[in-house]
DNA sequence: ATGGCCCGTAGAACGGGA
C-alpha cells in the first residue's frame, strides 16, 4: 500500500491539485494538514467522487488535519479520534484512525515561531504531550496495530535536512529541544522511512515562497513519515515528490510518499 | 542591514506560517 502526507497550505485553494495528484498518485492513505477549512466546508463530495473516504477535524483560518483513504483499496477509516485525549487544545492538529490494520496518526505540529516565545513553549509542550499518548498506546503490547505517525513535523532533524545548517543553528525547526524530541519520537519503537534508503543530497520537503526558495533548493526536510519498526522491513520506498512545488500557486509544501508491502493492499 | 510570499479574514491591513 502507498501512504502519504501533504500539507497543503488551505485545501479551498489546493483541492484541484490534490485531485490532479491523486489521480497521478493513487495512494491509499493520504494524510493532510493545513487545510484551514471548518468542517461544514470539507469538501467530501468531491473526494468521494474522486474514489476516496474523509475523516476531518477542522477550525476556523488556521490548522486542520484530515485522513483520506481510497475506498476500493482500504476503504473507511475506523477508530477516529481528534485530538491529544491527554492534551486538551483548540488547535485542530491531530486526527487518528485504522486503517488496513494499521494505526495511522496524522500530525501538525506547532511552528513555534522563534525560539524562547510563547509558541515555541506550546510546541514543546504539545510534543510531550504526543510522547506521552502515543508511549500510553502500548505500542509493543499491540502487534497488530503498528503505528505510523506522519504529518508536518516542523523539525528537521538533522543538518542534512537543512539546506543552510549554520545560518539554521538554534533556530526554531532546528533547535536542539526539538531535535531531542523528534528522537523520542522515534525513541517510541518507530523509524524515519525516508532514513531507510539511500537519498538524493539536499532533499527537502519544504521551501519558502520567498527569495525564490524553491529555485535555489533552499529548503527544509521538515515533513516525514514515522513507521512502526515492526514493518520497517516491509517499507519499500519513500520518496519526496516535488511536482506539485512547480505548479502555479503551489503549497511550500511537498508530499511525502512511501510503500508498504501490506497483506490484502 | 532588512525583507522580499501566500493564505484567510477581511473588505484594509494584519496575523500566521517556517
Amino acid at each position: 500500500m502507498q501512504i502519504a502526507t501533504w500539507n497543503v497550505n488551505s485545501l479551498k485553494v489546493r483541492l484541484p491539485q490534490v485531485l490532479d495528484w491523486l489521480r497521478a498518485n493513487p495512494v491509499d492513505v493520504l494524510c493532510l494538514q493545513e487545510t484551514k477549512l471548518v468542517d461544514p466546508k470539507f469538501p467530501v463530495t468531491e473526494l468521494a467522487e474522486a474514489g476516496y473516504e474523509s475523516v476531518f477535524s477542522g477550525q476556523p483560518t488556521y490548522n486542520g488535519v484530515a485522513i483520506l483513504s481510497r475506498r476500493e483499496t482500504v476503504g473507511a477509516a475506523t477508530d477516529v479520534v481528534m485530538g491529544n485525549p491527554l492534551f486538551p487544545d483548540e488547535q485542530r492538529r491531530l486526527i487518528s484512525a485504522e486503517l488496513a490494520g494499521l494505526r495511522i496518526v496524522c500530525a501538525y505540529f506547532p511552528n513555534g515561531q522563534a525560539v524562547g516565545s510563547d509558541k515555541y513553549a506550546y510546541k514543546l509542550r504539545w510534543i510531550d504531550a504526543l510522547i506521552a499518548w502515543l508511549s500510553s498506546q502500548t505500542l509493543a503490547a499491540s502487534p497488530h496495530r503498528p503505528l505510523l505517525l506522519l504529518g508536518d513535523f516542523n523539525i528537521a532533524p538533522e543538518s542534512r535536512d537543512v539546506h543552510d545548517p549554520l545560518a539554521w543553528e538554534g533556530q526554531v525547526l532546528c533547535s536542539e529541544p526539538e531535535r531531542e524530541r523528534f528522537r523520542q519520537l522515534v525513541e517510541l519503537g518507530l523509524v524515519d522511512a525516508f532514513r531507510l534508503f539511500d537519498q538524493a543530497e539536499r532533499t527537502f520537503s519544504w521551501w519558502d515562497y520567498r527569495q525564490l526558495g524553491f529555485r535555489r533548493n533552499a529548503g527544509l526536510r521538515i515533513d516525514h513519515i514515522l513507521v512502526d519498526r515492526s514493518i520497517a522491513s516491509r517499507v519499500s520506498v519513500c520518496r519526496i515528490d516535488r511536482e506539485p512545488r512547480k505548479l502555479q500557486q503551489p503549497s511550500d509544501h511537498a508530499p511525502v510518499v512511501a510503500d508498504i508491502r501490506i497483506e490484502g493492499v
